[in-house]
DNA sequence: CGCTCATATTTAGGTAGCCTAATAGTTAGG
DNA sequence: CCTAACTATTAGGCTACCTAAATATGAGCG
């Protein structure tokens, strides 16, 4: 309601904001040629634990629909993911990880951890506790950026 | 060199990159209708102290040049940089913010800045001061990242 | 039952923001 | 000077989004 804030939490708010700035750019980068692609892994890793509809992935995703449908049209044609009618619904399609999917998923996360860890290697002890206290920060943040 | 890292390194590889992931899909729903994208505010404010060389700036955002040129020409065309040869080398091009640039970045900035101290008054005292102690080590992590 | 309205997905077409490769102009070193 | 290195632009292509429209199923109600 209000508009104004405190001038505190608008510098943080700034700062914040060229943090994850960086982070889109150290995202783009973490992206291996010839292996699945950030979108194509974080779809995957939605649905590992379990098959989705559509509609409950590109929820989860942040994104649309029909965006959604294209990635997993993609992976399908790729034997990454099965498409089958939700038995309880017909208008909806339960997505589904293959084998294949959920070995093309560990290899992903391998390669890309890998290549995180050895960043963070150089840091201090104390800017290791530092960041791995901020993450579910983060994460509650955007949860609350969900609405 | 090692392929191996400290296991706890590694599980908290992982949770960076989700937290990335986040950040990414969080970055993107800051795009307000009708303004700057996030892709010229980043190029603007990069030059708001001064002008810059297009290969500087691409060096700076972590694009290619013609990347670069592209937005550069982009954001010439609205009147919100000049371009002008570089007077101790004529090869290169001096990118300069212009006054209607100014405003723009202050207009962005402003209201994302708001967009997201809502979402930090979510936070408690303990949760933001763990935020702002990350933020440097994330802007290290990019930094390292660079090569 | 049959209508109508809501829901779930796909299809069609478009955009932003990256990329690589090729081109043109400028500088600098042998 | 002439060749190699550098700076920027042009051309063409790709991914991952988007909105609007089409299709198909489900659900409520008179």
């Amino acid at each position: 309601m209000s508009d104004t804030f405190d001038p505190r939490l608008t510098d943080l708010a700034q700062e914040f904001r060229e943090a994850l700035r960086l982070g889109v750019y150290m995202f783009r980068r973490l992206d291996p040629e010839g292996d699945l692609t950030a979108a194509q892994l974080s779809l995957l890793s939605m649905i590992s634990d379990g098959g989705l509809r559509v509609g409950d992935i590109a929820k989860n995703l942040g994104i649309k629909v029909p965006s959604a449908t294209e990635q997993i049209i993609k992976l399908e044609r790729v034997g990454l993911v099965t498409r089958q009618p939700d038995p309880d619904d017909s208008r909806a399609v339960q997505v589904a990880i293959t084998q294949a999917g959920t070995a093309a998923v560990e290899y992903a996360n391998q390669r890309r951890n890998a290549m995180v860890a050895e960043l963070l290697q150089g840091l201090s002890k104390q800017e290791i506790e530092q960041l791995a206290a901020a993450l579910p920060v983060i994460s509650k943040i955007n949860s609350s950026f969900q609405k």
